[in-house]
DNA sequence: GATGAATGAGGCTTCATTCAT
DNA sequence: TATGAATGAAGCCTCATTCAT
């Protein structure tokens, strides 16, 4: 489960050629833009450079003048992806430091479904790329790995406090919950299971904290015993 | 959540035409078969239909002899993968009465990751191609609902007997409980993460009777108090 | 314009193989007969060999049982059309001896026009094969000249008479009346003029009969002299 | 008969994509000139795009850029076609003012004949294809329309001075003589009957003058009476 | 006779990529 | 830089015809 690296994700894209003038960074930006447009409307397979360099209003050959081919401008809309869910997962306000754990617990998982709504399409679009292009499975892979190292680590310290038990392997914790989170934002809003922003936020922040063992909500609210 | 339908899944294949001579029969098997070896070696995309009548030796026409597209043949080898799946997670010896429920818990997870372990490569392929194909994706979707259904109805048991908190949603903590199980071993199988298998049923359980409330193993052995 | 052989038509199709038995014989005579619905409803080039043997309710083998080829089916088919043809267009009851000339020219017209009526999407298959296929252009001469040697003769036997100017070449004038002819019924039946039937009739001999300087009509009807 | 809309011949091809620059230009001529070399040879149906692209000796992809389709360049074609054709049947050298009717008629049916010669293959091709295609038999009715509304005004012209019969109906008339012109047109450059150019322009004029009842020739030269 | 399976040549179309201007 | 023309590999699909049973 391991990957080495400590980026959060790799450079990614070195090889594609940069624009020098103004005139070229706008025709290049034209390009990202109408690529992504195109991915979420059609997808990476349905969507062609022929495509694309129509949507951006340049010509057919001017697309090789950035990229040198269909994978390569992905990688650049995945890059700004990954970017900007990173982002917006953060900035959930910072966590007061009386929060309780499941606030804070639920304050992430809140983030993670509000960042996956935020990015649906293109989400939906790099999931399928990541099964048959091994270059972006490994970046899902690596934002992927993010998240559970973060978990994992907490985790290990909830253990040291005593609040978790020993018997739980924190990585295979982190990745199993983090499928958990995950894989219902994907459920939610690409494939379009019914569930309520709320309701969904609390009860996946329910389970997890039952999961861990960890109280959650105020009092002796979870279990009577 | 709910769709409507009450089997597991769909007729789903119905136009294929059908061989009516043993030959006939014979040959339309090799070219499935040939498919399935295909779609897990190569990917759904990559896989034409050239390479299909190749790999079962027979003429490029005949395979338009039984099938008239790609999309069909997939189908087909997709319904017998889904048919595959059912009965070999079922396969787990009939729980015997006197079972505690986090082994029957435990042994539905083990019967789902070996079923998920057997048919790894069509899984990945399923999923990818479900990604493009609405038609697919709904048949992915009711093999999931089965599953779904059958937890929550679970849940809503044990809440009548006390054993599971009120406050737990039996369909949101079905989904999400299913996701995690579900996803856990795509992740393990397809991608590739560093399970090993009786640590990962393990864990697995542990997190999901922690989820719901429930008692995981033998005595007192949840958490250390 | 000449051609040589003197029968009306070639017997034309010698090599297809006759059935035997009585069960053969019914076999090949609803090939025949789903081969013309075929035909006439899709034309020659859209209909194939499966689909008439689908249509005959016979098996795509069967097919070469009797025929080689779709053209040679499609012979038989013009064949049979072209004896009706004759048929039809001689079954204006016989011309009563003290009929006008123009009587008579007319009663041959009204036959032609009605005879194309009769068997129009044959006809225009027909003329659209015949514009690709040189053995089935030749038929469509063939039975083209029976129609022009007959008039030609008419004509001459006219001149002998002093009915025809002599300045006319009967071989010429029997060849174009009978384009006008032709081609009008091609054009009302098949392409859609709208003709009335009555009116084409007698416009048609009209033109026919000053064509030739013949009196159309009884008394001085023609011009006012 | 009527059809609306007053031009000549609908605009007809308006998608085939234009090339912008020089080379562009002549790469797509070469293709129209290949098609037509190549229908004239061998029919609609036995050309095929492949052939075209190598006769125009660019490659097979190259068609795509400017034709989506064999019947997109043949219709272009076709265009050319009839402008060519009305081209020449116009180019008559202007009708003097003191020219008898007969002359006139003369000049106009050589002028078809003409016309019709020097674009016999294609004109024979246009004909195969308007059996099947309709789009394509709407070009071949409205460029015969335009004949034939032009027949029929002169007729009724005629009527009204006194020169043709009243019960002559012009409309139908212009078509059946325009079918009689056109048809043995036809039969003598395409399907080869065994006319003389001189011969076949008088006794066509003889017989078009005498249906309508008009003097043919100098001075009493119709009929010895 | 009848069947249905198998064949493979023949055509169509798309699109990533290169290149001269 | 930008353009648009040219390329050709790669796949798709149809259907006349042959053949063993």
């Amino acid at each position: 489960m391991r990957e080495s690296g400590n980026e959060i994700v790799e450079p990614f894209v070195m090889a594609a050629k940069r624009p020098v003038t103004a005139r070229g960074e706008r025709t290049r930006r034209a390009l990202v833009a109408a690529a992504r447009r195109l991915f979420e409307a059609n997808g990476y397979v349905a969507t062609n450079i022929g495509d694309i360099s129509a949507e951006a209003l340049v010509s057919h050959g001017t697309f090789y003048t950035y990229f040198t081919s269909k994978e390569e401008v992905f990688a650049e809309v995945v890059s700004d992806l990954i970017a900007d869910f990173q982002r917006i997962a953060h900035d959930e306000p910072a966590v007061d430091r009386g929060a309780a754990l499941w606030e804070r617990i639920e304050r992430s998982n809140r983030g993670y479904l509000r960042a996956y709504e935020a990015n649906a399409r293109m989400m939906a679009v790099l999931e399928q790329v990541a099964t048959f292009n091994p270059r972006l499975a490994k970046t899902r892979r690596q934002a992927r790995r993010y998240w559970v190292d973060r978990s994992a680590k907490a985790i290990v310290g909830w253990q040291q406090q005593g609040l978790v038990d020993r018997h739980i392997d924190p990585v295979y914790a982190a990745s199993m919950l983090g499928s958990m989170v995950d894989r219902s934002s994907y459920l939610w809003v690409v494939v379009g299971e019914h569930y309520e922003f709320g309701s969904a936020v609390e009860q996946l922040t329910r389970l997890y904290c039952g999961a861990l063992g960890l109280q959650y909500g105020r009092a002796s609210a979870q279990r009577a015993s």
